[in-house]
RNA sequence: GGGCGUGUGGCGCAGCUUGGAAGCGCGCUUCCUUGGCAUGGAAGAGGCCCCGAGUUCAAAUCUCGGCACGUCCA
């Protein structure tokens, strides 16, 4: 048996046979004896649309989807199955993705590796996910979406030790029986297509379960894992049995809706509120009676969509080509529609189909908490927030964006189940479309400025100008194009297959960029046993006996390597490995410890794999050896660790629960946090963080360090405890600031905040848009740092001579003074100039 | 995380490539035209050319660093 193939008894019983598409050659189940193709081809268009293939629905919107759900949900769970909540959209206990993009996302990569168990197993559940990677299609094609909802039953099996709980076969039945009798689709509509599936680091075979043309499920038996020594190869890549065969499926919830719709579209089953209220506002009616098309616009609409199902619309494609073979198409089927009628018709519709779907997406994302930025997920959101501007302005829908969010909400989500409000997701839109706006404004000089000096009679701009605006200013082409025509070039026309070269541009510096990308190991980590590390037992405790199992030079690289940071005072020389030591090393953004090993510095402690290294300014024999911790350094690092997380809660009490801390950094002199905000933070709102982040301090609360299992945390305090970075062990710190605030985090902390003493919160700065960075000091450094603020006014104040109070006074006179001063000397030189040219005394 | 770009009177921007006396539009002040307003005309005020170093006889302009902001890609 070749990879991908899979032998399932059920077949047999159940009266299906195996047969080969004649059109895409796969290998396909059927209980139809006399089927030709696989359900999937170019011969298999949608039959579903006016004739429902799911019965008993007869509803819309998100009564249909929530009675979807529920019956999906309702028949594995009788099967013993048990109801898993779904996760947030946006994936922030990953670091390779940012937004949750299948049901398996969920339980990647703890889980699918063996490290966590699952939450249940077998287990049911029904996802949100995003994927924008078709995101020029939504809309247009009928079908696509951006945002759907992934139905699921998974299992995960050990069958090394015996423990199976179900596997294909017995997957199949329960699939099949659902749709049959649970849904009550045909059987003889029903085919199972051969599929092996990869991707994400694992692979498997898999069916796609398909009815009507709508491909309605995937089956993926998930039992390889991607490594380099595995002997089984895909393409180009090495693959090995896994420990764990994992029951991955999806069920796309929305096509069962329009499956049991028969609608049109996909957007008019499960956004038809939504629809008819944009077409009512775009006044699209009297558009099409403008047109005077002959046929029924339903029955054209059914068949485009019918159509883009077969027809492949890809990213950068040129909508120019796909007009004609939609059009030539038509024609087929005896609707006879011209190019620009056509045109006329589906550009607006396109755009009142995929608004919905995008807020959607949006509302969805923001409801998680998550701040519009222009790097990250918050790039994604913008992303869609300003094609939603763009296509309600085209469309003059008349409406704000939150406006549009307000109508969504109302109509899709129940914002009972996010963590931001539905007032905070509307300002933020309406912040957004602010923003979209000042874009658009500071855009129109830039293509004026851009165009000077090509011909106002031009057709065509050059490629590199629309390039440059499009990446520079966030002009896309077509917007460029459509400011140039109401700017001086009335003929400007966007170039054909203009679209498909700045698609393949970017996939090309994507490519360049992805070159460089593999962190390497510094030291020999795996000679090594795990290091004790004692720092844990008690934080307070700085000296202790050991033994040195290895000390080595540093070579050049090594130390290059490291990035030591400014507090590092000496450079290093050798590595010290103990058996156990109470040195801290950098790790969750804190600074690694300082003290003294024998008769060497330790200047800076590094961790790699489960080994932990001194870093000396000289040897250190190897056997017993008696350390000691800078006690100096490590309360300042604790301080200024504990400082953060109450600042941190401090934050999200008065800000809004969109603030999340998007990383951090603690050592001796300093310490600052960033966290997402969506404006930037005035000295007033510092103050009242810096205030309040006090009175937990004064308020001595105890600091609990909790061990849990990842699993029993994740439970117990949610996914907001990991806002220092995705868990990467099955067992973790957890530290408890009463109810102020919980991280997971591996750094040493106080035991109650009374300890840090005070804390100032000195400058906040900006990161990256969306991201505001905080600095801060605690405990004695807060101290110093008043005194050297002290001490620079008053040598300010001696230089001119004044109190400190009058500081601010007196340099706006001296600095009037100057600017008036300079303003005379300036009209003097010129009346110098003037009468030596003017036959005063100067000329001979 | 990576790339690109921007910072110039109150506001919107040009000038930077190729270094040589800081400009344009709107706004503002005063005067003229008018019965008054709109308009038109004339005169004028208002600039640490983001900050700091460097190169140079000379920097808004070139180089490096910082700050602030924008944008695209992942």
């Amino acid at each position: 048996m070749t990879f991908g193939e899979v032998e399932i008894p059920f077949w047999e019983e159940s009266g299906h046979v195996c047969k080969t598409c004649t059109i895409t050659g796969s290998r396909f189940w059927t209980r139809d004896q006399s089927r030709e193709t696989c359900g999937d081809s170019t011969e298999d268009p949608y039959t579903f649309i006016g004739e429902p293939i799911i019965d008993g629905f007869q509803i819309l919107g998100k009564e249909l989807k929530d009675a979807m759900r529920e019956r999906f949900q309702d028949f594995f769970e009788k099967k013993g199955h048990s109801r898993v909540s779904p996760y947030p959209v946006v994936a922030r206990w990953r670091d390779d993705i940012h937004l949750t993009i299948a049901s398996i996302a969920d339980f990647q990569p703890h889980v699918t590796s063996g490290l966590v168990p699952p939450p249940a197993n077998p287990l049911v559940i029904s996802q949100p996910c995003i994927r924008l990677t078709d995101v020029a299609a939504v809309g247009r094609s009928g079908r696509h979406l951006s945002t759907f909802e992934m139905m699921a039953h998974h299992a995960f099996n050990k069958s090394s030790e015996g423990s199976v709980v179900y596997w294909i076969d017995q997957c199949v039945r329960y699939c099949d029986e659902m749709l049959v009798e649970s849904f009550g689709i045909d059987p003889n509509e029903l085919t199972y297509v051969e599929n092996p599936w990869s991707g994400g680091g694992n692979a498997g075979p898999a069916l796609e379960v398909i009815v009507g043309g709508l491909e309605l499920a995937t089956l993926v038996f998930m039992n390889l894992e991607e490594h380099e020594d595995g002997d089984i190869e895909i393409k180009g890549l090495n693959y090995r049995e896994m420990d764990l065969q994992i029951i991955d499926t999806g069920y796309g919830l929305e096509r069962f809706c329009w499956a049991a719709a028969g609608t049109p579209t996909i957007y008019d089953a499960i956004y038809p509120e939504s629809v008819t209220w944009l077409k009512k506002l775009a006044s699209f009616e009297k558009l099409v009676e403008g047109l005077g098309i002959s046929v029924d616009t339903g029955d054209l609409l059914g068949e485009i969509s019918r159509l883009a199902g077969i027809l492949n619309i890809d990213v950068g494609t040129d909508v120019e080509s796909l007009f004609v073979k939609l059009s030539s198409r038509l024609g087929e089927s005896g609707l006879d529609v011209s190019i620009e009628d056509l045109k006329l018709l589906t550009e607006p519709l396109s755009s009142i189909y995929a608004i919905p779907d995008h807020m959607h997406a949006i509302c969805n994302m923001l409801g998680d908490g998550l701040v519009p930025s222009n790097s990250k997920a918050g790039y994604l959101v913008r992303m869609l927030a300003r094609r939603v501007c763009r296509m309600k302005d085209d469309l003059e829908l008349g409406v704000s964006l939150s406006e549009l969010g307000s109508h969504h909400i109302d109509a899709h989500l129940d914002f009972s189940r996010f963590t931001q409000s539905r007032e905070g997701v509307l300002h933020i839109l309406d912040l957004e479309e602010k923003r979209y706006y000042v874009m658009l404004r500071k855009g129109e000089s830039a293509v004026r400025t851009a165009l000077r000096d090509l011909p106002k009679d031009s057709s065509e701009a050059p490629d590199e100008v629309l390039f440059r605006l499009s990446e520079e200013r966030g002009l896309n082409p077509e917007m460029a194009i459509s400011i140039a025509n109401l700017s001086g070039w009335p003929e400007l026309e966007l170039r054909v297959g203009f679209a498909a070269d700045m698609a393949s541009r970017n996939a090309e510096r994507t490519k360049a960029a992805a070159k460089e990308k593999s962190r390497t190991d510094i030291f020999p980590s795996n000679h090594f046993p795990e290091t004790s590390r004692d720092y844990y037992d008690d934080t307070s405790k700085t000296s202790f006996e050991a033994t040195a199992l290895a000390c080595d030079q540093l070579s050049d690289s090594q130390i290059n390597l490291l990035e030591l940071s400014t507090e590092v005072k000496l450079t290093p020389t050798h590595y010290v490995v103990l058996d156990r030591t109470l040195f801290y090393p950098e790790g969750g953004g804190q600074l690694g410890d300082q003290g003294q090993i024998g008769r060497s510095r330790v200047v800076d402690t590094r961790i790699e794999g489960d080994v932990i290294f001194h870093l000396t300014d000289s040897e250190v024999p190897l056997g017993k050896v008696s350390a000691e911790v800078s006690w100096e350094r490590r309360s300042q690092l604790m301080d200024h660790h504990t400082a953060v997380h109450i600042v941190g809660g401090s934050s999200r009490a008065l800000l809004g629960p969109h603030i999340w801390q998007a990383g951090s950094s603690k050592g001796f002199r300093y310490a600052r946090i960033d966290l997402t905000h969506h404006s930037r933070l005035s000295r007033e709102e510092l103050d009242r963080i810096e205030d309040h982040a006090n009175s937990i301090i004064e308020a001595n609360i105890p600091v609990e360090k909790l061990v849990m299992h990842r699993a029993e945390a994740d439970e117990e305090f949610g996914f907001e405890i990991y806002q220092g970075g995705p868990p990467k062990q099955s067992e973790i710190r957890v530290i408890r600031i009463g109810n102020h605030d919980t991280q997971a985090c591996g750094g040493t902390h106080h035991d109650s905040t009374g300890q840090i003493g005070e804390l100032r919160i000195i400058r906040s700065s900006q990161v990256q848009d969306g991201v505001e960075r905080l600095q801060i000091v605690a405990g004695d450094t807060a101290r110093e740092h008043a005194r050297e603020q002290e001490r620079l006014l008053n040598e300010s104040s001696e230089v001119l001579g004044v109190s400190p109070e009058d500081l601010p006074n007196a340099v706006l006179r001296f600095f009037e003074q100057w600017k008036s001063q300079q303003k005379r000397i300036e009209s003097l030189e010129a009346e110098i100039v003037r009468l030596r040219t003017d036959g005063g005394p100067m000329r001979a």
